[in-house]
RNA sequence: GACCCGUUCGUCUAGCGGUUAGGACUCCGCCCUUUCACGGCGGCAACACGGGUUCGAGUCCCGUACGGGUCGCCA
């Protein structure tokens, strides 16, 4: 049988990076496998759900590159797929014949206007794939609830409310009359959903149904140590794109954060965890996000991107700070980038002062290098020197600087750092020597003799 | 509070009875670069605690502590 997975996101109008991260091992799963990627929407809570909300995960999903086999259409109604319609909201009638069902099997009864499905009396174990063997009556375990106001038990019922009084159907039924239509053989899911578990046992076994496979993977959560929220850094997928994170790069730093390929290695393509994601690398305990470490990964994946990716990739950084991305120089300037940048927003603040008209100067460093004795030896010299070469390219400018250097008694060195804050504005940037050449000869001699009014 | 899951450097992790407990991020040195980075090398830093089992426990068992989760007519 081939294996199928599903992400069941509610559209609550953001895709966080633990949905991420479960849509990501799930979509892993099932293309390590051959399988299908099945995407549905639990929007049975109508006030709660629009298309929009719906869309933003959609969107985010897109972006990360998982693609679903068969699911919603992003921004309309048409779905892919024949064991649609993908969106709870629009699967009611189907609801209606699996509660008919347990009807006529005399599993349920009415309690307040409520439909409650009768748990069976009896231990039922959860062969998880990460967590083990865990078991539990929910006849004993659910006959008292915590009342969080009091702080005290106090009796319940454990028999589950399967449809509201006004009509609409809960979760744990939906979420187990899905996942049966749906033909899911393989659950793969937030820690959260350990305890629901044997509930949704409960149903399959109602219906008579054979369960599908779970698998509960740790929570991430954030530095504090408690749930991440979508006020943490990083917990929004729409931010990594705005912040200028490579999808690849996100992908691969959520793989890690909960599975470990049990070798050294860190930094994987996309192909690379297709090829070797599995339920055996997930580990059992729950991980900090480390903005940090993503960031690293990010720099990573931005060096090993082709010369052609990174220019798509840059673009839009690119076009928002005004440099023109068909300027020829552009590929130059983005490898010279890519080495010191670890976000592609960075991107431009390296190599903008190429494509600028005029030099934005550091104070700082500007008074750093004024501050030396005879700065204006030493730029005069780099302006006499420079005027000199005629074949203006780096392998003829890096020797120049050289000379100039002789010509009043100083070392290279001590060239270098004038000769950036002068033509760069600052004492960080891109490498200084192709910078010269890709400046051209007149502007670096316009903004040296600029800044020697400076000294 | 009851039930469930977990616990190796600050963080992510390797380890599956015998290891100088390995790697990565961060931080700090040094080297390379006659600039900024990259890179290379090195350093700091961990088996929550207490009992067992065993010739021998980070690894197995039981407690305790701590953390997380669930206990809805949310998903």
């Amino acid at each position: 049988m081939s294996v199928r997975t599903r992400f069941a996101p509610s559209p609550t109008g953001f895709l966080h990076i633990g949905g991420a991260r479960t849509a990501l091992y799930n979509w892993l799963y099932a293309k390590r496998h051959g399988g299908q990627f099945i995407l549905r929407v639990e929007d049975t809570d109508a006030e709660r759900s629009t298309d929009d909300s719906m869309n933003v995960i959609l969107d985010g999903l897109k972006w990360l590159g998982l693609e679903w086999d068969e699911g919603p259409a992003l921004g309309g109604n048409e779905s892919r797929g024949d064991r649609g319609p993908y969106r709870q909201s629009k699967r009611v009638d189907i609801y209606d014949r699996y509660l008919d069902r347990l009807e006529e099997a005399g599993l349920v009864y009415e309690d307040e206007g409520a439909i409650r499905f009768e748990v069976p009396d009896k231990t039922i174990t959860v062969n998880d794939q990460v967590c083990g063997d865990v078991s539990v009556n929910l006849k004993e375990q659910g006959s008292t609830r915590f009342d969080p106001e009091t702080k005290q038990e106090v009796p319940a019922n454990p028999d589950i409310v399967i449809k509201r009084p006004n009509g609409g159907y809960i979760f744990h039924f939906v979420n187990v009359v899905d996942d049966i239509e749906m033909g899911i053989t393989h659950v793969i899911r937030g820690e959260d959903h350990l305890s629901n578990t044997p509930k949704h046992l409960a149903l399959f076994e109602a219906f008579g149904v054979e369960p599908p496979t779970f698998a509960h993977i740790p929570l991430n959560l954030n530095q504090n140590g408690s749930k991440m929220s979508k006020r943490d850094q990083g917990a929004l997928i729409h931010e990594y794109q705005e912040n200028g994170f490579l999808p690849d790069a996100v992908n691969n730093y959520m793989a890690l954060l909960g599975w470990s390929g049990k070798d050294d290695q860190e930094i994987f393509s996309f192909a690379e965890l297709q090829q070797r994601f599995d339920l055996s690398g997930i580990n059992k305990s729950n991980s900090k996000f480390d903005y940090d470490k993503c960031l690293w990964v990010n720099g990573e994946h931005l060096k090993q991107l082709s010369p052609e990716d990174l220019a798509t990739a840059s673009a839009p950084f690119l076009e928002k700070a005004g440099i023109p991305t068909d300027d020829a120089r552009v590929p130059a300037a983005l490898e010279l980038a890519r080495e010191r940048a670890q976000l592609l927003s960075e991107v431009p603040g390296v190599i903008a002062t190429i494509f600028a008209d005029t030099v934005e100067y550091d104070d700082a460093a500007v008074e750093k290098v004024v501050s030396r004795d005879g700065m204006a030896d030493v730029i005069q010299a780099l302006i006499t020197g420079l005027e000199g070469v005629s074949d203006w390219n780096a392998d003829v400018i890096k020797p120049a600087i050289g000379t100039a250097a002789e010509s009043i008694g100083a070392k290279m060195g001590a060239l270098m750092m004038p000769c950036r804050v002068a033509v760069m504005g600052a004492m960080g940037g891109a490498d200084l020597v192709p910078v010269l050449e890709l400046l051209g000869k007149e502007e670096v001699l316009k903004r040296l003799r600029g800044f020697s009014e400076k000294v």
